[in-house]
DNA sequence: GTCTATAGAAGGATAGAC
DNA sequence: GTCTATCCTTCTATAGAC
């Protein structure tokens, strides 16, 4: 497997995973043009040849760095994961948990990395796209089909619905969040938000018969 | 008036026109690390040095340019105006002249760039923040407002549901547009999901009373 | 105010020794 | 593979003439 993925280095090169690691930090911080490959070099403890050696440019490594951390960012089972209770706070947890890794740092910094550079890179889209939203309404597709097919729901159309979801969770404090515009998000003004997109996702989806 | 604003330059000099036109279009599409004062000093048809005696430095440029594109691009007024019709068929009509906006080349280019550099320019989000979504929700907050006083709408936090209208008609095309992902949306797309924002909002705020 | 020319610094990439 | 040292380009910003 890792013969054929020419991402992986083979598991050996200690270097190799400094370089990474230092590379994702500066530049899910600082974005692309903002980090110099002697500030990469420097922080990762090694020499500016070495790290020509592993990755051929600039470009390159960047975009092994961030594709990688696209792919590794997104924990959808664990936030997708909501069972046991009724539908309402079902909901409520599963909003939660999902407004919750909107709004983290390391996630916001990712994003507004690949909306910046996804014009000169059009793989980070993709490879966010994919990653992220494209999958997230899967899942949670599924999930909502599930629900209809145990007669809480009646979703004629699961993706839409899904995405109207997340949508709604997105209201109010994202983009303040986004564009790094204080104050910052508390705890109260999540919880009104998932509160707000539940009450209108179930005013919408609910079935009739169920409360 | 124009002896307050620092940025209006007395309308008197025409080639600090040329260069705040050529800096706009070269930042918005380029974004500000992937434009150099010699690109735009050559756009502009001027020297450098006749750039840098209208504005002090790179960054100052930017910031005038980018901050003044933000107040510049909204044209709330004019999207919000939805009279006449019954509530469904100006609810659809708005939010078409929302979401197309949303979705031009121009809108998502500031953006872009705005999204990019905000952490390290913070009066760029917020005067993107102020003069879009916060404006935004003002206007269509007080207009949903003005439906329910018409008895037409129930809508216990006006600004609150504007937020989540807007939400809405970003689910499902916009993160695609953003991120550059094709295919590009189609004018059928933008119809199936304002058609299902609207259904889902009216399903939660319409009067019972009214259709 | 506007130009030409250039200073001075920083960045991407490589050569050559080990 | 890894280092040191360096090349070459590009960039921001300025000096000085008009």
């Amino acid at each position: 497997m890792s013969a054929i993925d020419p991402v992986r280095p083979e598991a050996g090169s200690p270097k190799r995973q400094l370089i990474l690691d230092a590379a994702a930090i500066l530049f899910t911080a600082h974005g692309y043009g903002a980090v110099s490959m002697d500030a990469i070099a420097r922080s990762a403890g090694v020499s500016k040849a070495t790290l020509y050696a592993h990755f051929g440019s600039k470009d390159q490594l960047f975009a092994t760095i961030i594709t990688e951390a696209c792919h590794a960012m997104f924990d959808w089972p664990g936030a997708m994961s909501a069972d046991g209770a009724d539908l309402r706070t079902a909901l409520i947890a599963l909003g939660q948990r999902v407004l919750r890794f909107f709004l983290e740092d390391g996630t916001l910094a990712l994003y507004r990395v690949v909306v910046a550079e996804s014009a000169r890179f059009p793989e980070l889209g993709r490879a966010f796209y994919e990653s992220g939203p494209a999958t997230g309404r899967r899942l949670l597709g599924a999930w909502l089909a599930e629900q209809a097919g145990a007669g809480r729901l009646r979703v004629p159309d699961p993706p839409l619905a899904a995405e109207q979801f997340v949508a709604l969770l997105r209201a109010g404090l994202y983009f303040r969040a986004t564009l790094g515009v204080p104050p910052a998000p508390t705890q109260a003004e999540i919880d009104t938000t998932v509160a707000a997109a539940v009450d209108i996702f179930l005013a919408a989806y609910a079935h009739p018969r169920a409360g």
